[in-house]
RNA sequence: GCCCACAUAGCUCAGUCGGUAGAGCACUUCCUUGGUAAGGAAGAGGUCACCGGUUCAAGUCCGGUUGUGGGCUCCA
């Protein structure tokens, strides 16, 4: 037997696998009841149900793994019939979501089932020929999915796998799996002292250590400059507010679920206003909310004034920090907190400068995933079928000054259709990391509501009274994933430029104690970030210590570099550079900076 | 929020059948003062996440809470 699975496509034979997997638990778990078993990214999963509540558990997986291992030795061939759609209501009868499948077809379809073994499938097919094509395959995981991915229906239990054509593809499959392993922010965020979370603290609220909150810095102070350098101006906020902004702006009807609110008592102190009212007394109470999303107060910012059209465009900005609480199941180290802080920034125009602002937000996009080197493509999202408020009009307009803007600097998109906003379309950038990952980061959004609910104006030129177009938009998205990404993209070995550290001294004996520090002070002043390891430690170790933590550049000092005047530098990964002099070294770091342009 | 799993020293992890707590790294002190990826010795460090239950006895078994991980649904 010859089977080669190189002339299968990949996703017959995942989708062939996922059938394997659910014939070795049919033999398993006779009874099992079926959902769906696509195939997907990297390989397939099998939705299903055991009988009586007895649930799988990891420790299953090696056991219908060497079943399915089985039933490709025995070579089983996928065999296909047709059938009517009463036959396979009856063939399917004590499936219970096969049959709710099936009942969803119309009448006079003609259904299809495939059989392996002793498992029979319904199944549009196409299958690899029989069981023995599939060899490079490996069970992954075990979770809980909602049957038909909705909340309000019965959970079942989902496996996981991967499945390939080659077995150097499964291996270089794991590998990766591996290293992203490796790269997990969360790990590397405690290995390199950047941040933490605290279980007193709460969910999804991350303390920035003194390295964390220092690259985070950094990362701003560089995009403020950019930023400047574009025409924005920059705004800060309140982070609470009354609920009467959350009224005016919306946010208090439609994202009331996922908001922090508190009382204020103003006529007591807030203990005994607390417990008067916990007896039922009236007091005077002020309900207020933490902001979720900073655009109310850069609208109310410019709603304090009145403005001529030769004022606009306006663009403000502001690393403004938001609270979501989010679903507790969601949060995810810094990729999805609770409390964040967003690059958000509203731009208000006329309707003549929209597709201006467009190119230059794309143009800024472009030019901040080069200095990281990151690719990214786009989705635009547009008008919904029912929901949405405006003009079709309007729609057309903004939606075309997004598509005209992506056609013109060429950046591959895709269109889904429906999925904007109901208050305006929207560009989602999503860029892709060292090891190929994507993530959504930047996005674009006009918003039709907040300058109606706010009642924004500007004066024309033949002075009659307009309402300015806005758009929302990040380009890091949060300075919390952004920074989670840069973490598993550079594998913890950020840029000279966003290092906390950027250079680690190391004296040779404790007879360079004074030089070391006299060089830390100059790098200092020079504005360098630099630290000196005084530590009783042999040199080895001191390098071994500073390449663990990732640090750029490591200043060896001994007896010669302290009389000549010099520093031996060593590159973490380039190794040593020689002796040189320290404006030098200062030299090489000012090259490593980007260029604000 | 839902499903499943997990929580032991600052970190990474052992701890068998329920019988009173272990290692490596890190830390402190001492020795060592060295030339490009970890020198040696000693010491200190624990409410076994929290609350409750079963038991003569709980890190270990049961329930709840909080937190974490993998998913689902949602999202920057």
């Amino acid at each position: 037997m010859a089977h080669n699975p190189k002339n299968q496509p990949l996703e017959l034979i995942r989708h062939s696998t996922a059938h394997l997997m659910a014939a070795a638990i049919a033999d398993l778990y006779p009874g099992t009841k079926f959902g769906i078993g696509p195939d997907i990214e990297d390989g397939f999963y099998y939705d299903l149900e055991l009988p009586d509540g007895v649930k799988l558990t990891l420790e299953d997986l090696p056991a219908i793994e060497a079943r399915m291992r089985e039933l490709v030795a025995a070579d089983e061939p996928f065999v296909r019939k047709e059938m009517s759609k009463d036959d396979a209501l009856a063939l399917f009868a004590d499936q219970d979501y096969k049959l709710e499948l099936i009942d969803e077809l119309p009448a006079d379809e003609v259904l299809s089932v495939y059989t392996t073994g002793a498992f029979t499938d319904l199944c549009r097919g196409p299958h690899v020929p029989s069981t023995g094509y599939l060899k490079h395959f490996k069970l992954t995981k075990l979770a809980g999915a909602y049957w038909r991915g909705s909340s309000d229906r019965p959970m079942l239990q989902r496996i996981y796998g991967t499945a390939w054509q080659k077995a150097s593809q499964l291996s270089d499959y794991l590998e990766r799996q591996a290293e992203a392993e490796r790269r997990d922010h969360r790990k590397l965020g405690k290995e390199l002292d950047l941040f933490s979370f605290h279980e007193l603290a709460g969910s999804g609220l991350p303390l920035y250590h003194p390295k964390g909150a220092r690259v985070l810095r950094l990362l701003q102070e560089w995009l403020r400059r950019v930023l400047y350098a574009r025409g924005y101006v920059e705004a800060i906020t309140p982070h609470i507010y009354k609920v009467d902004v959350w009224k005016t702006s919306g946010h208090y009807e439609n994202y009331k679920n996922d908001m922090y609110f508190f009382d204020v008592f103003e006529d007591e102190g807030q203990d005994e206003g607390r417990s008067r009212a916990a007896e039922g007394k009236v007091d005077k109470v002020s309900e207020y909310a933490v902001k979720p999303m900073n655009c109310p107060g850069h609208i109310m910012i410019y709603a304090s004034d009145l403005h001529s059209y030769r004022d606009l465009p306006l663009r403000m900005f502001e690393f403004g920090t938001v609270y979501r609480h989010e679903l507790s199941g969601v949060v995810h180290g810094l990729m999805r907190a609770r409390g964040f802080t967003q690059d958000d920034a509203h731009i208000f125009c006329r309707p003549d400068q929209v597709n201006t602002e467009v190119l230059l937000m794309l143009e800024l996009v472009d030019y901040v995933m080069g200095v990281f080197g990151f690719e990214y493509s786009a989705e635009l999202s547009t008008r919904p079928e029912k929901k949405f408020i405006g003009t079709p009009e309007t729609w057309e307009f903004t939606t075309a000054a997004l598509e005209n803007a992506l056609k013109e600097r060429r950046i591959p998109y895709e269109i889904n259709e429906g999925d904007g906003a109901f208050y305006g379309p929207k560009i989602d950038i999503k860029l892709r990391d060292a090891i190929g990952r994507t993530w959504q980061c930047s996005t674009i959004q006009f918003d039709a509501l907040l300058p109606e609910r706010f009642g924004l104006e500007y004066r024309t030129a033949d002075n009659s009274v307009e309402r300015p177009m806005m758009l929302h938009r990040t380009i890091l998205g949060s300075m919390e994933r952004f920074f989670g990404i840069l973490i598993e993209h550079y594998a913890g070995a950020l840029p000279s430029w966003l290092a906390p550290v950027q250079a680690e001294i190391i004296p040779i004996s404790d007879d360079q104690a004074a030089y070391a520090q006299s060089v830390a002070d100059a790098l200092a002043s020079a504005g360098l970030r630099a630290e000196v390891d005084a530590s009783n430690e042999r040199m080895q170790a001191k390098i071994a210590r500073a390449q663990a933590q990732r640090v750029p550049y490591m200043l060896v000092i001994g007896k010669r570099e302290a009389e000549e005047g010099t520093v031996a530098v060593r590159h973490r990964t380039d190794g040593d550079k020689g002796a040189m002099a320290l404006d030098a070294f200062i030299q090489i770091l000012r090259d490593e900076e980007p260029a604000v342009a």
